[in-house]
DNA sequence: TTGAATTTTCAGAAATTTCTGAAAATTCTA
DNA sequence: TAGAATTTTCAGAAATTTCTGAAAATTCAA
C-alpha cells in the first residue's frame, strides 16, 4: 500500500515524535498510520505500507494495544487481526496523558515519599529533604489537578481551556463572593 | 564527594526518569545533582561524584545550561565554573515545559499546518486531513491554555490547581450569570 | 607575552535500543 | 485432529545513542 506524499511525512514526523512520547520509532509510525487511514488495517499490510519487518509490527501492536491507543477489530471472512485506533483524538490524549503518569509519575511520587519518611542526619540531608519534598508536593499538585480534569466531560474541559485568560477573572470573581477569607483574616 | 544513600537512590532514579523529560541519564543525574545540594559544584566535583568523565559533564552541564535549567557562579579565589539550579523546583518546572513545547509542540505544529493547506484528492486523503485538523487543534488549545497558565501568578496558579473539583462548580456559577448564551441560542 | 589552569570538542569505543527473520506457538477450518 | 493460516517470540544483527579521554581551545594571572 502507497501513502500519498503528505501522508508520508505526516507518519515519519510522528515516528520521530513518538520517541517523545514513549515509545520508539516504529511504534509511532504505526499509530500515525491507524489515525489516518479511514479502515481497520492488518499487520501484514502496516508492515508492507512502511516498510519494516512482520516481527517488528507483531511487537508494536502489543506496544500500542498496552497503551489502549488501538482496539483489535475482526472483519467478516477474513482470518486476519485488523486494528484501529481506539476513540477520538482526546480520547487518544487522555490516554497518553493517564498511562505515562502511571507509568512515570508514580513510581517517582513512591520513590520520594519513601525517601521523605527518613530522618535527615545533617544539614546537607536536611536540606536534600527540602527541595525533595518540593517535588513530591508538585508532582503530588499536577497529579490530582490531572485527575480532576479528567473527571469534567469534554464539553466543560473544552470550555475551561478556551477561557484563556478569563480564567483569572473568574478566580478574583470567586474570590470576591467567597469573601476572600484567608486574607482577610491576615489583614484583621 | 560520597553520596549518603538515600541521596544516590534520588539521583540515579532521576537520571532514568530524565530519559522520559527529554535529556539522557547523565544529564538528568546532574540536574538532580545540583537540586539536592546546598552548594554550588564545579565539574570535577560532578565528575567524580557520578562517576562519569569529565567531558560528559562538560557536555551535560551545557545541555542543561540550553534547557536553561542551570546557571554559571563565579566562587571568590576560585577559577573553575560552578553551578547551581536555576529557581525553584516550580521555576524549573515552568522551564521544563516552555522547553519542550518550544522543541516538541512548536515544529509538529507548523508541519501540520502546512498539511491543512494542501487540497485533498480524494475521500481517503480527506479523512486524513480531518484526522490531522483535529491533532492540529488539541495541540493548538493546549499551548494556548499552557501560555495562559504561565501569565498567572504562581500563587493564583497554585490556588487553581487547588480548586480541584470545585473548578466544576466555578464554570456552572460564571455559566449561570454569563446566561448561557449559546445554549439559549439553540433552545430558543 | 608565557604558560598553567580550565573547559570544550570530537573520534572512536562502549552501551543501549531497535529491528529482522526464521522458528515456535497459536488459532482456525475442514 | 491434521494442517494451513496467522501471530508471537527471541537470538543475533543493525542502528543509534551515549560516553570516554586525549588533544585543542580558551581563559587568566603574573
Amino acid at each position: 500500500m502507497e501513502l500519498p506524499e503528505k501522508a508520508k511525512v505526516f507518519v515519519l514526523h510522528f515516528g520521530e515524535m513518538g520517541s517523545r512520547w514513549g515509545f520508539n520509532r516504529t511504534v509511532g509510525q504505526i499509530l500515525a498510520l491507524l489515525v489516518i487511514h479511514p479502515k481497520a488495517l492488518n499487520a501484514d499490510q502496516i508492515a508492507e505500507t512502511l516498510s519494516i519487518s512482520r516481527g517488528n509490527v507483531s511487537m508494536g501492536l502489543k506496544e500500542l494495544q498496552s497503551w489502549r491507543l488501538i482496539q483489535l477489530q475482526h472483519v467478516a471472512g477474513d482470518r486476519k487481526d485488523y486494528f484501529v485506533t481506539a476513540g477520538s483524538i482526546w480520547d487518544m490524549a487522555k490516554t497518553v496523558f493517564e498511562e505515562r503518569r502511571k507509568r512515570e509519575i508514580d513510581p517517582t511520587l513512591s520513590l520520594l515519599r519513601a525517601n521523605l519518611l527518613e530522618d535527615a542526619q545533617n544539614e546537607d540531608e536536611e536540606y536534600a529533604q527540602q527541595r525533595i519534598e518540593e517535588i513530591h508536593d508538585l508532582l503530588e499538585l499536577l497529579t490530582q489537578w490531572g485527575d480532576h480534569l479528567n473527571t469534567l466531560s469534554p464539553e466543560k474541559l473544552e470550555s475551561l481551556m478556551k477561557l484563556g485568560s478569563g480564567i483569572s477573572k473568574l478566580l478574583d470573581m470567586k474570590d470576591k463572593i467567597m469573601g476572600k477569607k484567608s486574607q482577610d483574616n491576615k489583614a484583621g
